[in-house]
DNA sequence: GAAAAATTGCGATTTATTTGCATTTTGTTT
DNA sequence: AAACAAAATGCAAATAAATCGCAATTTTTC
C-alpha cells in the first residue's frame, strides 16, 4: 500500500472519530483540510482499509454504511432519536450459538439493534 | 386497505415462497400472471404489509432487502457460496441481552449472519 | 531520474428503492 | 346503479449510496 497524503488523512479522520462516522461525513470532515480529495478517494481507501483489518465497515440496514475503527468484538445500536450510534458487547460470542442452532459455518454476522439510547430516554422519557 | 388483483397476487407470492425473496423476484413471478404489474407497486406492497405486521422485511446488508412470511422471531444467514437465505433461533432473547449490556431500549434488532450453508459445506468441503 | 506501479479526481454509471402525478380502480352513499 | 370520494396503480423520473472507467498525477522501484 503505497503512502499517500489522503490515505494519511482519511486514516487519521476515522482513527480519532468518535461517532461511527459515514463516508460522506469522513469527506466534509477531511475536504476542509485537503479540498481537493474527491468522495470516491475516500471510499476506497475505508475500504481497503476495512479488507485490511484496519478499520471495520459497519453495513447499516437501509442507511449509509458506517466505519469504525475500534477492532475488538462488538456490535451496534442505533438510536432512532437522536440518530448515534453505539456500542456494546455481549457477554457470550454470538457466532458460536448461531453455527450451533443452524449448524452452518458462521464466518461473520452483523448485528444491529434499533432503539432509544439512554440520553434520550432520560431527555424524551416516552 | 382496498383489496386489488395486485395485493392479493403480491401477498400470495410471498405467503407461498420459501426463499425469502427480494422485491424484484417477487416482480417476476407475478408479472406471468400479471404482464402489467410495476416494480413500484410490489415495493408499496410489500412496505405496507411489512408495516401492517402481516409480512417482515429482511434488511440485507449492501444487498437488496428481502421479505419473509414466517412472523416468529428468528434470524438469518446468507450463504456466500449459494446465496440462499437460511433461517435460524436463537435459544435466548437477543433484545433482552442487549438491553442488559447496552442500557439502551431496544425496538428491534436486526441480525445477518454470513458464512456457508450445511448444503454448501458438503458439496464444496472448504 | 526514468520507468513501472499505484492512486487520485472527475464524471458517469449502477443498483435498489421511492416519489410525483395523471389515470384507473375500488369502496361508499344514496 | 349512478355519482363521488378515497385509495391504488403504472409509468417515468428522482434519489441516494457506492462503484467504476479512465486519463492524469503521484509514489515507489531500479
Amino acid at each position: 500500500m503505497i503512502r499517500t497524503k489522503q490515505r494519511e488523512l482519511i486514516k487519521n479522520a476515522i482513527m480519532k472519530s468518535n461517532t461511527h462516522p459515514t463516508a460522506d461525513e469522513l469527506f466534509q470532515k477531511i475536504r476542509i483540510q485537503l479540498p481537493t480529495i474527491s468522495l470516491a478517494t475516500v471510499y476506497r481507501n475505508l475500504n481497503m482499509l476495512a479488507s485490511d483489518g484496519i478499520i471495520r465497515k459497519i453495513e447499516m440496514p437501509d442507511m449509509p454504511d458506517r466505519f469504525d475503527w475500534r477492532m475488538t468484538v462488538h456490535d451496534h445500536l442505533y438510536c432512532e432519536k437522536c440518530g448515534k450510534v453505539f456500542d456494546f458487547t455481549l457477554s457470550n460470542a454470538l457466532d458460536k450459538q448461531i453455527e450451533e442452532v443452524s449448524g452452518m459455518q458462521v464466518k461473520q454476522y452483523n448485528l444491529i439493534a434499533k432503539g432509544v439510547c439512554s440520553d434520550c430516554m432520560k431527555s424524551y422519557k416516552n
